[in-house]
DNA sequence: CATTATTGGTTAGCATAGCTAACTATATTC
DNA sequence: GAATATAGTTAGCTATGCTAACCAATAATG
């Protein structure tokens, strides 16, 4: 056996990490998801608002797979979204297939409940230092290219 | 008004960095979820249930607030626990009190949830090289300091 | 070109999870 | 001992997830 002192095994490591980051995740939404509820949007909503507002209109099966839930469900999430006037299904030449976008309304919205949603956490990483913030900043990219390989 | 050329303003940074943390957060979770549907037990009784194996007996009050939810949910999450024999309901000296805990069951359970959990996220910090699976662990570590702050 | 298969979306029905309001039982306080 | 406070539960609402079963429209195939 090689001398292992202060090296973990990566695999162990990569769980380690895996845990943090999956608790970080949690906690991180449980916090953001209660400024969620002051506005009646649900967060299943505004995930898949956001998309129609930032990548532009989809059809259902599409913003089903952007969002990772099944068809039914994002029929439905769509429904409340029609309901309340954020998103019009139009209609395209495959009679099938439905063209979702944001309305103006919806898109007023999304930025308003984006901005609650971030300002908690942008409150919070006022009070780092800036060599923190540098470091958050660095921490987010990371995330991001992390996430994008999942 | 100081020159910036290079510098955003701090507020701006932090609502930049917010917002792509937010949306890491949400995707990796929906990546994670997958998986935990492939296990007869819900995200919420899994977090609940990990604060009992890790964090060790609390009374519903207090399990309640280490999850960000409202006794009457917690109420319910405990009780799909205790019905799949994963949680034991404990009477204390206090009467009104419970003392909630993990059962042997419920504690494999959950190691073996954990597992899958985070093997998805694990695989992937496999495919990074040495050096970016150090920089996450630095990640993950501050993200815990941030979500602590929040 | 008619039949069959595939594809896109919805509906129905089930479970989990979040909430508030209202209730019961026990402790605490005056 | 009576009033008040605290711990949990129950009831009832909404939102989100799923699968199975369905309709309508398109594509594929004989």
């Amino acid at each position: 056996m090689h001398e292992r002192k202060h090296n973990i095994a990566p695999q162990d490591e990569a769980h380690r990490i895996g845990d943090l980051l999956h608790s970080a995740a949690i906690h991180l939404l449980r916090r953001v998801r209660a400024q969620d509820r002051t506005m009646g949007i649900g967060p299943a909503q505004l995930s898949a608002l956001s998309v129609l507002v930032f990548l532009g209109p989809r059809s259902l099966k599409e913003l089903a797979e952007a969002e990772q839930v099944r068809p039914p469900t994002m029929s439905r999430i769509v429904a409340g979204l029609v309901r309340a006037g954020l998103v019009r299904r139009q209609t395209t030449t495959d009679k099938r297939r439905l063209s979702l976008e944001a309305t103006d309304k919806g898109t007023k919205i999304l930025w308003k409940g984006r901005q609650r949603r971030v300002e908690l956490v942008a409150r919070t990483l006022q009070t780092f230092s800036e060599d923190e913030i540098q470091e958050a900043a660095r921490v987010a990219e990371f995330l991001q290219k992390l996430v994008a390989r999942l």
